[in-house]
DNA sequence: CTGAAAGCGCTTACAG
DNA sequence: CTGAAAGCGCTTACAG
């Protein structure tokens, strides 16, 4: 076929014999251009297949409609429906989505940040990678002016819009239920203790015990990368579940704060022949796919990724839409919700008071 | 913090008293501008933040550094190990990937050509809608010049590079196995046959039953939606097991097209309790995370996705670099390898001899 | 070693 | 109702 030369403005311009100004508007479809002009310019849109150059708009208009979108990674299903999420609510708006991962890396996050910014994105949602402790970065995209919306794993102190889910409330409520199942024992994993959900998560775990006099022991919490490849996560959790029950206190359940880790704990569990809910219940947290899958069906928090991103991507719609100045972020939390399904749900033992 | 203007060349250029040409040759370390410049401008780089616009120089040279990908949805594994495999090649030559999602129907996959079109993407790398059986709107594309790969999921006679996987010979060592196995009378569940992978795969397992003399029995080859929301085509598996051994010829294993079919069926069989593998042996397709967390563990094909990603990537740097009028679209296959699992494994029925 | 000028494709205030 | 002109921020052939 060879080169095509794109049609543009000019080119349908010449062919009409006006100028490209007119040919601009006809297309804005400006109310002072004559009927005859603007029918004359659509078809010849048509017929001369013409696509609008959106990079040259943006660089007139000093808008892109470009969404930067950065995730830790886009292999695990939960930032899969945070992008669909972000993605229902500004499509129709004309908003296009470019989408980052970081790998967890804060250097990779930090050349993310600087090539959205250079593409001159209109705004960035992002989550904050896992090896990330200093948040002065971001503050970058907020001095030029950029909006920031930041999703699940927030800094402190940003001053950006963010949308989490309520980790602590997740955590009392999965506890609250083992307790109701009789459970006193509970051991819990935790996730890395910088990263603000899971020190919520612990928190909310302890909160639960003491609410129901169960005495913190520190034996019973074990602390673990769960942000990782999901075979390791998976491994970790098969280890920490055998050293806890080589260990004297026993439990007789486990909150995980990765589901993944609860598989590995499923796993270990089997191989002893613990019996599950009965001897130990479990509840793990995300509400993967594979914990409907599992067997027994592995209880879990369900974050709502896809409502986040709505909500995060709402926020973003927000604030480039507002003309307050300096903007005010906004802070939007979602209630998680409990997945009961068979590992925790210890029929026979629900009549049994507890302490 | 009010508006901030962002830093231009020209500012730059202000400041130190030369063009903004001076500028933009030092910025590219031009052989022709002094040290003593160069060095200037450096220190004002960081000084004043400066950003390089992309937009501009996009419109330019003509060339967005923007790589648009179509994937059905973000949503499955498979997808997103595209996306992580495109990444991987493509971002140390610092191009950016737009994802767009058609969620497998046919008018928004236009919308997204066009949208990508638009916004002067140098390349398309995408996977065709269930919906879509015309493939015209492909070759818009491929006639702007825009380079165009298709994988996985590819029309037949396109003008453009594919990768793809060998699903004929992944359904005929699936199915080649299950007879090795001691299997004669072999059930598929069959997607949709208006999508070439789904062709394929019927044909892998025809042609592995009359290699080994099996007749064909069309009461055991059922044909449903199998690209659907996860739970749907995980009912549709479940419902066509029931379908299945309520009739006269009762079968002895299952070869499915889809991962999550065999999900479902595994939960049908559990209700009848029938023995995987001893009553009925499974294989599954795509060798989803969860393949490996269900039980009994579920045989499957891994189709390698990362590497389907990172060759269509190369695909796309091939046909860009050269400058072949007109460019001869390359091909590349992927052979997928069979994960044997339990539900295939009839240990004890291994040494009986097969028909 | 550096500058002046033109242009990528579009939009818009100004003018008529 | 339409046009001429300027400009978004950058790059590059031409010139000196």
């Amino acid at each position: 076929m060879g080169k095509i030369k794109k049609t543009t403005i000019t080119d349908i311009a010449k062919e009409l014999n006006v100028t490209a100004s007119t040919v601009s508007r006809a297309l804005r479809n400006h109310p002072r251009i004559s009927d005859a002009t603007k029918k004359a310019v659509w078809e010849l849109v048509e017929e001369m297949n013409y696509q609008p150059n959106n990079i040259a708009t943006a660089l007139r208009k000093g808008k892109s409609n470009i969404i930067g979108v950065i995730v830790p990674t886009s292999d695990r299903q939960f930032f899969a429906s945070i992008i669909r999420g972000i993605e229902e609510v500004v499509r129709g708006k004309g908003y296009n989505l470019i989408i980052c991962q970081s790998d967890e890396q804060t250097d990779k996050e930090q050349k993310n940040i600087d090539a959205l910014l250079r593409i001159q994105v209109d705004g960035i949602i992002a989550s904050v990678a896992k090896e990330t402790r200093d948040y002065s970065y971001f503050e970058k995209i907020n001095n030029l002016n950029v909006p920031l919306v930041l999703y699940d794993r927030v800094g402190e102190n940003i001053n950006a819009c963010t949308v989490t889910s309520d980790d602590f409330n997740g955590a009392y409520k999965a506890v609250t239920h083992l307790i109701e199942q009789g459970c006193t024992k509970i051991a819990h994993f935790a996730g890395q203790q910088h990263i603000k959900i899971y020190q919520d998560r612990l928190n909310g775990y302890l909160k639960a015990l003491s609410d129901h006099n169960i005495e913190r022991d520190d034996n019973l919490i074990i602390e673990n990368d769960l942000i990782n490849d999901t075979d390791l996560v998976l491994k970790a959790g098969y280890d920490m579940t055998y050293d806890l029950f080589s260990d004297v206190v026993i439990p007789d359940a486990i909150f995980s704060s990765s589901d993944f880790a609860v598989l590995g704990a499923i796993k270990a569990l089997k191989e002893k022949q613990i019996s599950i809910p009965e001897e130990v219940a479990l509840i793990g947290y995300s509400n993967d796919f594979s914990s409907s899958v599992v067997e027994p069906g592995l209880s879990s928090l369900d974050q709502q990724p896809k409502l986040m991103g709505n909500h995060a991507a709402e926020l973003f719609l927000e604030q480039i839409e507002s003309d307050e100045v300096p903007y005010t972020p906004k802070k939007k939390s979602l209630d998680p919700k409990l997945m009961i399904r068979s590992s925790s749900s210890i029929q026979h033992l629900k009549a049994k008071p507890h302490v």
